[in-house]
DNA sequence: CAACATGTGGCAACCGCTTGCCGCTCCGGC
DNA sequence: GCCGGAGCGGCAAGCGGTTGCCACATGTTG
């Protein structure tokens, strides 16, 4: 629209320099004379001058862009990751380019290749792609991968196995023995570490899966559960187990009365839903920031002292989804009225602001009960 | 890392042909010879060729990428309007790259303006920017705003005042008649049009506010509202509904049977979270491919008939947290001090009914998302 | 058979900015 | 007075494509 936008050289004739000063008043502060440069910015900002990104980006060959491919950006999910990660490039001068697979692994290799170019590097988020795809990609430009440990490229991921601990005692503290993992997708490398650990603290338990890891994937996990119920389930992430929840609810199995109810991640409608969710919160902001970080550092010459993954630890937020363990809860749970024992439960306090929220109105609704 | 990938001239050099003649082999199907194009396209296989996306938008002037400009990257408001957004671009051959404003009137500008040379258009979902700003972006830029009527700049909007039409009717017909609406942002163009709608259709309506469109936000609300309640409240959007309906469960006030809480949105948690809201469904995903779809085409030559907004149709989704009003209630159930009684008494009574039996589960499911 | 349209490929000039290299000026030191 | 260096600005060659224009070979047409 209107007319074309003026250039270094539109910028240079109006200051009378040369457009190498220009060019060099505003990408190498310092190598030209203070006054000249102040001129010369006087002038682009009168001209309504902006440097070109594209034309910078050719011919320097960083684009101060770093991109984030993630598998569904509306994926509640990313959004924490996307935020981390946002911030850690805005703080060091770069736009972030956001990658959707939208669920598709070819979607996610076109729009990797496409992006891979145009990027000065590159944070994957749980790619589908293969191991040796990644590192192909990883060739070209300095890559991160996020929850995923890929040989030879940098990853961040969190201390599964810790947060599995976590879970296994706070449930056991509330009496449970037997518990049930109901899986999220095959291909997912935390899936696969979460059960692992999971069977390897508490060897007696089952898995039940894959499922989708979405509210319908969970709920449809509820009828293959009654089947063989156990007064605990671990759930591969929080939507799932919403899911699973509701769908249990309205068979008539109460939760956490007659089953408790543990997931992973701790997305923002944990806390909001009924009954609030015991999570083991993934520090997606903090992963996403580091990613960015350490793709920053490498982009920029850092050579990787190692590519050992970076752990970060996780934490287990206590909610309203577990509950001790009814005494002869040896029958079905669901099959009947459980008997109304006094229960007591300790809670860590929320991570989340406004909360109190959620303990207060669980306890008047079973108050009023 | 690695050695400096392939270009056309490369791929030129090993095909035997000039260097335009691969660009065009790649860029304009049917302007080269079958058989040249296929060895091209063979050789540049073999050698790993990639177009550069930077060269090619610098020198063609156009780079394939739309821009999404919204306020707040993980706000689940946007997560539906990106994906939207997504849909059309991709189905367009386009990238879409979303720009977060993290909720900063500053870093919109700054972001937008480093954004603006490089995509072929712009899509402005809720900018906190002024008209006069987003008229300057959109002399540079074909750009569409979504939510907001900007003149002389193409827009889309949801029917409010059809919305709050249903709204209302669905609340009258439950016997409510004074109702509250707890107002959002100020700045925003879509609060001023929702409260006038309201206002318009239910003269009597009271407004509290502003507080901010959040989850805590809503909360904050709660209080103001039991110094003046009605028995049906309206608000800005879903969080707000959600921060409300908390903070007033926790104070005593039950909902749906002691107010009815009708909100603006419809996303994904407000039918997660219980009692599931009653809601407009704002056609979110349909905003982002009508915006893009149609910043393409204006991108492409078409000439916009008419900066007329266009206007997609909402609808009301009846969920649990509206409820028909119990008729002789009338006992403050709060219980606390509620100095403007005297207030209240002229306006509305509030009648908090005893009995109602309307229950936790949903009464109209919203299959279709 | 001449005149001309059509299909293909090459040449070279950009697109807007960066940067290595050069040259001029000015200074201080010997 | 001469020399080396620092400071500062200009020149010009790219960066990797795109595209207007031209040239040549063929096929068509009158």
């Amino acid at each position: 629209m209107s007319e074309r936008p003026p250039t270094i050289y539109d910028v240079a004739k109006a200051a009378g320099v040369a457009a190498s000063t220009v060019s060099r008043a505003f990408a190498r502060p310092g190598r030209v004379n203070f006054a000249t440069a102040e001129r010369i910015r006087r002038v682009a900002a009168e001209l309504g001058y902006r440097v070109s990104p594209l034309a910078r980006g050719l011919s320097a060959g960083r684009t101060s862009m770093i991109g984030l491919g993630v598998a569904d950006i509306g994926n509640p999910f990313y959004t924490e990751i996307i935020r981390g990660a946002q911030d850690a490039a805005a703080e060091a001068g770069y736009t972030l380019l956001v990658t959707d697979a939208r669920e598709s692994g070819a979607r996610e290799r076109e729009a990797l290749e496409r992006a891979v170019t145009t990027v000065d590097g590159l944070v994957l988020a749980t790619s589908r792609m293969s191991d040796s795809a990644i590192r192909a990609i990883a060739k070209q430009r300095p890559v991160v991968v996020l929850n995923r440990a890929v040989t030879d490229v940098p990853s961040v991921l969190t201390d599964t196995a810790d947060g599995m601990r976590r879970v296994v005692e706070h449930l056991a503290g509330l009496g449970h023995e037997g518990f049930t993992y109901v899986a999220g997708p095959e291909a997912s490398w935390a899936d696969g570490m979460r059960w692992r650990s999971l069977r390897e603290l508490a060897p007696g338990s089952r898995r039940l899966g894959p499922y989708a890891p979405s509210v319908p994937g969970g709920g449809a996990a509820a009828a293959d559960f009654l089947r063989a119920p156990s007064s605990a389930v671990v759930t591969y992430n929080d939507a799932m187990a919403i899911g699973l929840i509701r769908r249990l609810t309205v068979m008539g199995v109460r939760v956490p009365r007659d089953v408790s109810v543990v997931s992973f991640d701790n997305v923002e409608a944990a806390e909001l839903v009924t009954p609030a969710l015991t999570t083991v919160a993934t520090p997606l902001r903090a992963m996403g920031r580091t990613a960015v970080v350490n793709v920053l550092a490498i982009a920029n010459g850092a050579v990787p002292h190692t590519t050992e993954p970076m752990v970060l630890p996780s934490r287990l937020v206590v909610r309203a989804s577990t509950a001790r363990r009814e005494k002869g809860g040896g029958r079905a749970v669901w099959e009947g009225p459980a008997p109304h024992a006094e229960r007591r439960r300790n809670r860590t306090s929320p991570a989340w602001g406004t909360t109190n929220a959620s303990g207060s109105s669980r306890r008047t609704a079973d108050g009023s009960r």
